[in-house]
DNA sequence: CCGCATGTTGCGATC
DNA sequence: AGATCGCAACATGCG
């Protein structure tokens, strides 16, 4: 019999402690093993990135690498640039392996990646192992144990849990490894479609991110920033599994009781350097630590503490239960997921700056329409963190620096830009998150969109922070705001979070005026005027979510997805759903994205139980009537 | 069918 | 300082 030769595909796996996926592949008793990484251009061009992440990704990679190298003088983490689906089938050819291995990817995109490449292997004679890793519990394994339905509570993730099993504990990393066989790589490169670039405004450079397969030294080295055109990263906040570790072990071993107490509505938002929450999230995202390996870790922790533990959901343990819910729900609901379209566990609400919609498949293109201007200026504003209100401008000025924020200071900007202020779509604000994210977690950035917009995870859409009183819950003296404000530095606490309501003298002794839109206009020694009074949108945004609550509809209904629910919102002074958006609708009408032919009309894919669709039975949704 | 508790993280007044 | 309550604007699941 002929010994095994194992690709070994590391993907957002970045590790070498707990890897279910990589001990199968050694459990193989590989006579050679490659550990390669496939430069995707899906990631590189049809998602979007900021430099910051690129930045943490190659941490994790060139980590991983020495540590491969440690175990083997031979090996490192081989980095073939070509996408995976036109790269496989030629590599079977070439280097002749009997398996390929990798962890499970259950995002949308990943599924048909991977579905693509085992299709070539089957075609190949290559046999592939794909082991679950990237969560607690196998993600499709949860909604199996669910019924097929996505988890909406962490109470059905807990359910679903404990039919599914213990989960698994962690295992050691290994303690050697095979060689590399041979990597021949003269075949020719597939180029991929460049265009359009969803990264291109990172790039300050020529793109050369695909010179040969094996990189321009023929090496297969690790990307560097420079050969992707990219600027230099601006977060201090660095990636790799020996960091990971070692922030793992002093969370564990010298914070124990603030592991085991860790209460997240307690932790500040307004603390920084250092921050008040572990900042582990972008390690779990590239794979470099385990969230089972954190989960036991903190369990035992947490086990021998005895009275005074804290619990899910607002425990240490209670944020990565969360993390495994938007898994699962994002599982069972596919691309329909990471939309209000055609998505029947999302409520329509007719936002401001909606999404286009391919008319064949349903999907969002990442076009919007701008139906009412005032929204996409508040929006552009937003993005920039020039709002004019501090509070909210802090926080976008930290996250379009360092790529992260405290997770309720998520909240506070989230909100604000949905029912909380400017009645924007939440998927323009997961857009931005998308790209600046160092933590960037398509199903847990989308659900925790939903959540705060309103529209799945949570209704309570009357509970509304406010972009003054929040932030000075927890920072008083606006410490936060004099961090990323520099303008505001000098101004007191009494006016830190409201600038706007310094009388002329106060101004002056604080060095700033207020005034101008914090576009173009913006001068040095200014602060934007607010944008809008925030009482009276906090009022219009609640009203217009309580006629969205009463009208009753779900993406996937057919009204949502043929543009005939906006009779349902029909009262004229009703600004706030309408905007100007229907003539916006009629100068794109021939474009087709409100056309329901083909954009699966009448039969959604996916039926809710229980009627919440069904306006009859429910006379109490339809008291909309003028 | 009802009533009630619950749901990770609101605000502001009040004690 | 920190807990509690009313606000009035929700949906779900349990008994």
């Amino acid at each position: 019999m002929v010994k095994p030769r194992v690709i070994y595909w590391f993907r957002t796996d970045l590790r070498l402690h707990d890897s279910p996926a990589l001990q199968a592949a050694l459990d193989l008793e590989p006579d050679v093993l490659w550990p390669i990484f496939t430069w995707d251009p899906h990631y590189v061009y049809k998602a979007r990135g900021g430099v910051n992440r690129w930045q943490f990704l190659l941490d994790c990679q060139n980590d991983l690498s020495q540590s491969i190298t440690r175990l083997n003088k031979k090996s490192k983490l081989f980095v073939l640039r070509e996408g995976p689906q036109t790269l496989f089938p030629k590599l079977f050819k070439a280097w002749k392996p009997t398996h390929l291995v990798f962890e499970k990817d259950t995002d949308a995109y990943g599924r048909s990646r991977d579905e693509a490449v085992a299709k070539a292997a089957r075609e190949a004679g290559v046999q592939v192992i794909v082991q679950p890793g990237r969560t607690l519990w196998d993600s499709d394994e949860i909604v199996k144990q669910h019924g097929g339905k996505p988890t909406m509570s962490i109470a059905q993730l807990q359910a679903a849990g404990k039919k599914a099993g213990p989960i698994a504990k962690p295992m050691p990393a290994p303690t050697s490894l095979p060689d590399p066989g041979d990597m021949p790589v003269d075949f020719e490169q597939d180029l991929p479609e460049a265009k359009p670039d969803l990264n291109a405004n990172c790039r300050s450079g020529q793109d050369t991110g695909y010179k040969g397969i094996a990189g321009p030294k023929g090496d297969f080295a690790i990307e560097t920033l420079e050969e992707l055109g990219f600027s230099p990263a601006t977060t201090p906040h660095r990636g790799g599994e020996t960091n990971a570790l070692k922030a793992l072990d002093e969370l564990i071993e010298k914070n124990t009781d603030y592991a085991a107490t860790f209460q997240k509505p307690k932790t500040s938002p307004a603390q920084f350097s250092p921050q008040s929450t572990t900042l582990l999230s972008p390690f779990f995202h590239f794979g470099a630590l385990s969230v089972r390996l954190f989960y036991w870790r903190v369990h035992d922790v947490v086990a021998s503490y005895g009275r005074g533990a804290s619990s899910p959901p607002e425990s240490l343990i209670g944020q990565v239960l969360f993390r495994d819910m938007y898994f699962a729900a994002q599982a069972a609901l596919g691309q329909s997921f990471a939309q209000t379209a055609t998505n029947p566990y999302c409520r329509f609400v007719p936002w401001h700056l909606p999404s286009k919609r391919d008319a064949e498949t349903g999907l969002a293109t990442g076009e919007y329409h701008i139906d009412k201007q005032e929204a996409e200026v508040w929006f552009q504003r937003w993005k920039a963190g020039v709002t004019g209100f501090p509070w909210i401008d802090a926080l976008m000025r930290q996250l379009n620096e360092e790529g992260w924020i405290h997770h309720l200071g998520r909240h506070s900007v989230a909100c604000f830009l949905t029912r909380g202020g400017c009645y924007v779509d939440w998927e323009r604000g997961a857009e931005v998150f998308e790209e600046r994210l160092i933590d960037h977690e398509p199903a847990c950035n989308i659900g925790n969109w939903q959540w705060l917009a309103c529209v799945a995870f949570f209704t309570q859409y009357y509970r509304c922070y406010s972009p003054v009183s929040f932030g000075q819950k927890w920072d008083k003296n606006g410490d936060l705001i004099r961090r990323w404000i520099p303008e505001l530095k000098k101004v007191s606490a009494k006016y830190i979070y409201e600038p706007w309501k310094m009388p002329p003298s106060a101004q002056n002794d604080a060095g700033v005026r207020v005034t101008g839109d914090g576009l173009s206009t913006q001068q040095d020694g200014t602060y934007p005027k607010p944008m809008f009074d925030f009482a009276e949108r906090r009022g219009i945004c609640m009203s217009a979510m309580k006629k969205a609550y009463a009208a009753g509809l779900y993406g996937n209904d057919e009204k949502v997805l043929d543009g005939s629910w906006r009779p349902l919102f029909p009262s004229p002074d009703e600004a706030e759903v309408m905007g100007e958006y229907e003539s916006d609708y009629g100068e794109n009408a021939d474009n087709g994205d409100e056309d329901q032919e083909g954009v699966d009309g009448g039969s959604p894919g996916h039926k809710r139980s229980g009627g919440r669709n069904d306006l009859e039975s429910k006379p109490k949704r339809q008291k909309m009537k003028p």
